[in-house]
DNA sequence: GTGAAAGCGCTAACAT
DNA sequence: ATGTTAGCGCTTTCAC
């Protein structure tokens, strides 16, 4: 076994109440003594063992992300601001990923549960039972999914989806497609009822569709024979994916059909013919999910309160 | 609190060793009394504390990999694999991102190292002599990185930087620039001792370099002006950062001067023009990463016996 | 097959 | 300022 508390009590003569202290409440001891313990605890390579110390104290110092595919373009902003926003609140930030598997996702909030102090839950495929039954277990936050007594944090996707769609309506496309996302994703379904939703333009649903390049280049022969002149993608992989899957059957875009991601990620930006796209603010979502759960998390919030001195208070009687 | 151990043996009047039992060991408690356990278990909403159990098993059933940049689109695939595995033998797979940081590295080094049971360090920005006493702490794997005595997965990005220049050196470039990555990277030391190896071309070496997009744009101007026709640079995103740089520039790629990238991302096979790149074995890399890593973790390895019957034995005499 | 009890490494009252 | 002690939730001998 590594080396304990009660190690670095023992050889530098003191309780291991004072070790403990050194460590988590450094000001409550002699300096002379902190020197000699920490000393001591150098020299034995002595680390604190967090996960016992979070059995006394319930807390842990990590926060946890989980999202449905790492390879995702979309989500590496989101994890970025996530883990800055957490680490300038002194967390450590552990990301997993599920798969795009409701079963995994499930597996992994519950290895979660008691090694994290939160966890932030990005797109999840979980129905709202179980979410609901989870949320019971550790405290988290939604990101891109609604849900009552939840806090989240969602991008307006559906406005995104009706700018879009004016884009398409504005060039002249009376016939447009939507190739919508993985069943259980709740932005698919804002999407899609945006989309829909649209006067003077017809729109064909087709889906669900797995979100990644797959998923597009495996709809493009339903949409060359669909006989639409604009597209909707439900994020930039698909589209780019379906547009890769159109020119292998000589439909180009945007000569023949016209295509819109949704994300703006740096794929998109950096394929060709640039995607035009629907920016998401994921930077600042990662961030806001964070400062959210850490918030949620603290029992109570604390507010300022202030003193208004009006006319009920003066200088004693009798003072100079 | 949530629900303990105690309280399901509580509800269904057995004692805690026997509910400790249903959960880790069932085959050692009566049928019977292990559906009520699970009955009572399941409807207090009962789950281990893992953190807890770490804590007299030793084990915590996690494995942790950490890498430099999760928006590098180099990584996924390896984290993809790494995570497969590690499921296949019962682990949870935490990541987390150093943001190219060697302090943050070793803080999470440490922060994960009660909480894992071992961890995948790739492309490690830190020293060897702070990896060789973090070694010390926990089990873990190095990948892009040669130190001794700890096990190891290097991908031989030599070999394949030897390739570019010789593909470089046949198309006829004759000066060719080395855009090298960060420091602190063993990968591009290897790359840079392999290119400049080359008879016949001369290789002038420009860095270190952010290994990021950002970093290929900074220095488009200084190989605009370097007078070189070819360019290998530390990776896919570096070498895409260099052609937005250099059109800008007025530079045409492959017109004016050819670029080659490493890694073989899926940004590299998005981008146009289409990028000429040293492909690497990343999602092997992850696979091989977390076996071996488990592998190591176990005291010993178990080799199987198996009997091999030759002429010493025969039914007992006598018998029909 | 099940109960009792010790202890994993640490923190947090409470004493002194 | 430091020592004492009682757990945190769980597993694991050792008895019965």
């Amino acid at each position: 076994m590594a080396v304990t508390i009660r190690d670095v009590a023992h050889a530098c003569g003191v309780h291991v109440s004072t070790v403990s202290r050194t460590f988590s409440a450094p000001q409550m001891v002699n300096a002379e003594t902190r020197t000699r313990v920490l000393a001591a605890a150098e020299q034995l390579g002595y680390r604190p063992n967090r996960a016992a110390r979070s059995l006394t104290t319930g807390r842990t110092g990590n926060l946890g992300l989980i999202v449905a595919d790492l390879a995702n373009p979309f989500f590496p902003p989101l994890i970025k601001a996530a883990q800055a926003a957490a680490r300038a609140q002194d967390y450590h930030l552990f990301v997993a990923d599920t798969d795009e598997d409701p079963a995994e996702e499930q597996d992994l909030v519950l290895a979660f549960s008691k090694q994290v102090d939160g966890i932030v839950l990005c797109s999840p495929r979980l129905s709202n039972k179980a979410l609901g039954k989870l949320a019971e277990t550790i405290p988290f936050v939604l990101v891109n999914r609604r849900m009552r007594g939840v806090p989240t944090v969602v991008m307006d996707v559906a406005h995104g989806a009706r700018t879009a769609m004016e884009h398409l309506a504005g060039l002249g496309h009376r016939r447009v497609a939507l190739v919508s996302g993985p069943a259980g994703s709740w932005t698919s379904g804002e999407i899609r009822r945006a989309a829909t939703d649209m006067p003077g333009v017809e729109t064909v649903v087709f889906g669900p569709n797995a979100p990644t390049e797959q998923g597009g280049v495996a709809v493009a022969g339903q949409i060359a024979d669909a006989g639409v002149t604009g597209v909707l993608a439900y994020n930039d992989l698909v589209a780019i994916g379906l547009i890769e899957g159109l020119e292998q059957r000589g439909v180009r875009v945007p000569g023949d059909v016209s295509v819109i991601g949704i994300d703006d990620s740096v794929t998109g930006r950096l394929h060709r013919p640039k995607l035009t796209t629907v920016a998401m603010p994921t930077a600042d979502a990662g961030r806001m999910a964070v400062d959210l759960l850490v918030r949620s998390m603290s029992a109570a919030t604390v507010l300022d309160t202030h003193l208004v001195v009006r006319e009920s208070t003066a200088p004693p009687k009798g003072s100079p």
